[in-house]
DNA sequence: CATTTTTGTCTGGACACCAAATGTAAAGTT
DNA sequence: AACTTTACATTTGGTGTCCAGACAAAAATG
């Protein structure tokens, strides 16, 4: 139950209803889709002439599309509803250090069209060769109604002005990407943290997480961030700060981090943790993978991973030690937040045979036994930071409406 | 934005704008009464005509009570409305090992009457004993309507089937409180561990929470325990098992926890913790505490800090030392959640003159400068406890239905 | 005493949901 | 082939709610 924020809260008028109703039909046919007004009335528990009068209503805003006449037993058949897929195109784009995933979905969140860049180091260069590509793709599938801009970053950023607050690897703060945007494309624009569009990929899109309304993405790369989903809605705190377990101090007096503390978790667990435990271990540069330029870096531990696979015993050392502390901080997490589930994502769970186990093992030796969090491997980058940013553009429509 | 749980939603009615904006209008008399009409439809931008129904509504069912004709410089006089305190009699219990509190409250909030038993070891005296008491209070106080019974409790609940699920300080796990006490006592009947009470006693009643959406309760006695308010709504998790940062391994190797993990938060920063700090530098027993009974524990514990009041060294050291580890963990709920503010509850805040300044320094040292959590702490216990009962009770009429 | 200001109520219209009747269409039955 | 049954979908009348504006009531002002 949420306490009524009395500085900021808005009354119910008398289209309150519809509007709550109309969400949840959205959802259903989403769910069951192609699907007739009889169904929709009983998956619902609204009357069938309500149901009637708000899918006339969807289907004159072109959100819902009257298909064939389906099958039934006995009796008149139905006329199936479907979402109207062309009525919203919505571009996502997953900035990383070094290259830049673009995706063009359509209403049912599925991708039509791919596309990477390398992410240019100037901001404005960045914004003149999106821009450029999204002209283009508009000009490619022009049947869609062009409803939005959403763009996953690795830092955070605050809702209300929009601008980036924190972001070390892009060293964009400060920038106000979101208006640059969307005056260069005349597109409302979106930004969110990366971790989080993992989570709300996962929380969305996700197979095994039917039902589930805590959901916490632990996001590895270059360092770790978390997207937390609690009571069934992302966790953004103030200017978007919260999610940063990345910077917990898992080892007292451990090594220092660019942020400032000591010891924390992703200095342990991250890709270039791993980097740092292979080198160690050959007894060679132990900077490796810090100067290197930011993809280098990632085909770098992608090697790592080829060497692993291939029997390569130092590689195989360095995941194991990096999944025993991946272990350790989701621990933390499972006894601190006790989601229903955990979800690893990034380039390590290509070796989740490996470095599944061991995450298991550290998590049951470090936490209650009562807490049931399950936990699971996502696919892999950048899928994830894709879908989750246009799943963050389709709650606009599917959320539930927020009221009081 | 939430996402709708199609396994569990509900439909809106032609009632749910008069049930969201009937809300609306109870907190706007909690906050401002007296308060007239006119005032109200300016507050909630609702219609005159709207507010008056509504009012009427109110008033017919006895939420509401007209009171005296109020002032205004020119034009009719209001017809002032304020909370009719005696429509709802809550009785909030804080059972803590050794010691029970029990409080009668009206619907403002306000405590009537205050009283305080020996937890009883067996549980079935435990439910003889409070229904008495219950049972004597209102036949002392006839004019209330009664309406529930909150219990505070050191330990984890199942809110589904109101089962004690995890709670090793008081042995009653297994036990059904809940169906128990509403069968001796006839009233419906909630369960919450205390460190969620603490929480929301702060997130309803708290002067320095106006407007906050994310608080965390750090409450400190024998153990630690976190209540987690994000997004305006308790976190609950499954089972309840939200907010066990106390078993979080800040230390690594460290010392063996009965939760079976090692280096627990709780280990370094409870009360108990200080205690044993005292007796170590005492070079005495470091057994000291755990095995004496839980009231003559509580003892021990304000002994110290009338010591350290006193000027005693190595009782404040101690104090010291505890409050180094409450900093520790803090940051850590600083870092990975980044709430507005962070409320600390317990005995030690009486030396607040002395450790806030400590855990201040120490999560200054530990976490981002973007975060702006403010550290509070909050009043002695058992106030927060059952207030904060009262406020989970009173969240049944106040705060925002359940839609979608 | 008329005017102005403010509070509170009343009335008609719009919107939404519900329940039941009606219309529509196809399959099964006689 | 005509009738009955079944199921889908729409129409109609009733109720609840909010809104906008008219109206009534009450009190200060000039």
């Amino acid at each position: 139950m949420r306490k009524i924020d009395l500085t900021n809260f808005q009354v119910a008028t008398s289209e309150t209803a519809r509007d709550i109703n109309r969400r949840i039909m959205l959802n259903l046919v989403r769910k069951h889709q192609p699907v007739s007004r009889a169904d929709l009335a009983r998956h619902s528990g609204l009357q069938r002439s309500t149901v009637s009068a708000i899918a006339e209503q969807l289907l004159e805003q072109n959100w819902l599309k009257e298909g064939a006449v389906g099958q039934s037993q006995r009796g008149r058949k139905p006329r199936f509803l479907h979402l109207n897929a062309q009525r919203a195109g919505l571009f996502g784009i997953n900035v990383r250090p070094g290259i830049t995933y673009m995706a063009l979905a359509n209403l049912n969140g599925e991708f039509l069209a791919q596309d990477t860049i390398p992410t240019p180091v100037q901001f404005s260069q960045f914004i003149d060769e999106v821009s450029q590509r999204i002209q283009s793709l508009k000009t490619t599938y022009p049947e869609f109604s062009y409803e939005g801009i959403g763009v996953s970053l690795p830092g955070r950023m605050d809702m209300a002005s929009g601008r980036v607050v924190f972001s070390p690897n892009l060293g964009w703060e400060k920038e106000d990407l979101k208006t640059s945007l969307e005056s260069a494309t005349g597109l409302p624009v979106e930004l969110e943290n990366e971790a989080n569009t993992c989570a709300l990929s996962e929380f969305w899109f996700g197979r095994e997480t039917e039902g589930v309304s805590n959901l916490v993405a632990v996001a590895v790369s270059e360092g770790i961030g978390t997207g937390i989903i609690l009571n069934g809605q992302l966790v953004r705190g103030p200017f978007g700060l919260t999610g940063e377990f990345g910077h917990v101090s898992l080892v007292e007096d451990g090594l220092r981090c660019s942020c400032g503390n000591r010891g924390c978790w992703e200095m342990y667990a991250s890709n270039w943790a791993a980097l740092r435990y292979f080198a160690e271990a050959n007894a060679s540069d132990s900077k490796r993978g810090r100067d290197q330029h930011p993809s280098r870096f990632v085909h770098a531990f992608e090697e790592l991973l080829r060497l692993a696979e291939q029997g390569d015993l130092g590689a195989g050392a360095a995941l194991d030690q990096m999944a025993h502390y991946l272990g350790l901080g989701i621990a933390l997490l499972v006894n601190g937040l006790a989601p229903d589930v955990i979800v690893v994502v990034g380039e390590v769970t290509r070796a989740w045979d490996r470095v599944g186990p061991i995450i298991s093992e550290t998590v049951k030796r470090h936490s209650f036994s009562q807490a049931t969090t399950r936990i699971i491997a996502s696919g892999p980058a950048p899928l994830p930071r894709l879908r989750g940013i246009i799943a963050l553009m389709l709650q606009k429509r599917f959320g539930a409406p927020s009221i009081a």
